[in-house]
DNA sequence: TAAAATGTGGGAACTAGTGGGGAAAAGTGG
DNA sequence: CCACTTTTCCCCACTAGTTCCCACATTTTA
């Protein structure tokens, strides 16, 4: 389970480390693709088979699922660690996440999300508004008995 | 179940002693994460790990499901105590705890919260306040049953 | 009162973050 | 098809931060 916030610095090479205790997780290989607001999302190689097979199930002859398609597949990217954790950001999806130099590494459960810095501030501010709203939602359901 | 009041001191390196009493709980790991009011909360990794599987079964489809899962699960550092029975705060949470040196370790029932010093005496007196007029409205609830 | 345990501080080894250089591969133009 | 240029990838080195371990002093307990 991927878990907890960091704090790095691309270097002039469009690179980024991945936090050390995740490392393990993606020595077959990490998964960068476009995530949902504007981040970039990292899966391990599992991950995203599993992922990749139930988008590759769905109808080819739905117009909407071929569109979904398209941008799934085309914007993921297979690729390796170096040797010290890092992994080259391809340009498309750095440009999609406004990422330049300051970035932040966030686990959420079974993927990374990779933010430019300002915008994972700003997204703080809207995750916690949010989560107290649905927090109190909540209340009455599983997540306190 | 964790009980009881005790203070601590941060040392220069941002580690936090544990009760002595509940170190025991934490030899598979703690789970340190963001409280709801300006607290740090520290979870047993058995305890954590059912939160987790709560969470994590929200939709990954709806915005503000991913905005609490982000919310969630950056928030947390799965950590170990050290042989001397510390543990070392990350500094977001630091941050968002404002601690700094002197801070108070309450057993909330089933986890620990970490407190500013400062903020825990606010926060008891709001408490103290509180908790007679909410325990009138709970006599008649579950407390009692 | 004595012994054990705990809180606090410091030091050392290691790990991790960042930058640079060289080789291989790919793309482009002649 | 070949040669040249550019980009990408891999490896290495340096520095800074972190973690682990130990020691001391104070407190608690028997």
């Amino acid at each position: 389970m991927f878990l907890g916030e960091y704090e790095y610095r691309l270097d002039q090479k469009g690179r980024v480390a991945i936090p050390p205790k995740s490392r393990g997780d993606f020595q077959d290989g990490i998964v960068v693709t476009r995530g949902y607001d504007d981040c970039i999302v990292a899966y391990t190689a599992s991950t995203w088979d599993r992922l990749a097979e139930e988008y590759a199930s769905l109808p080819g002859t739905d117009q909407g699922a071929r569109r979904v398609n398209r941008l799934v597949f085309s914007s993921a990217f297979r690729l390796n660690l170096d040797r010290l954790g890092r992994v080259g950001l391809p340009a498309p999806l750095r440009d999609y996440a406004r990422i330049d130099e300051e970035v932040v590494v966030a686990g959420v459960g079974r993927h990374l999300e990779i933010w430019s810095k300002e915008l994972w501030q700003r997204e703080r501010e809207l995750m916690e508004e949010q989560a107290s709203e649905i927090a109190q939602g909540l209340t009455s359901g599983t997540l306190t008995r």
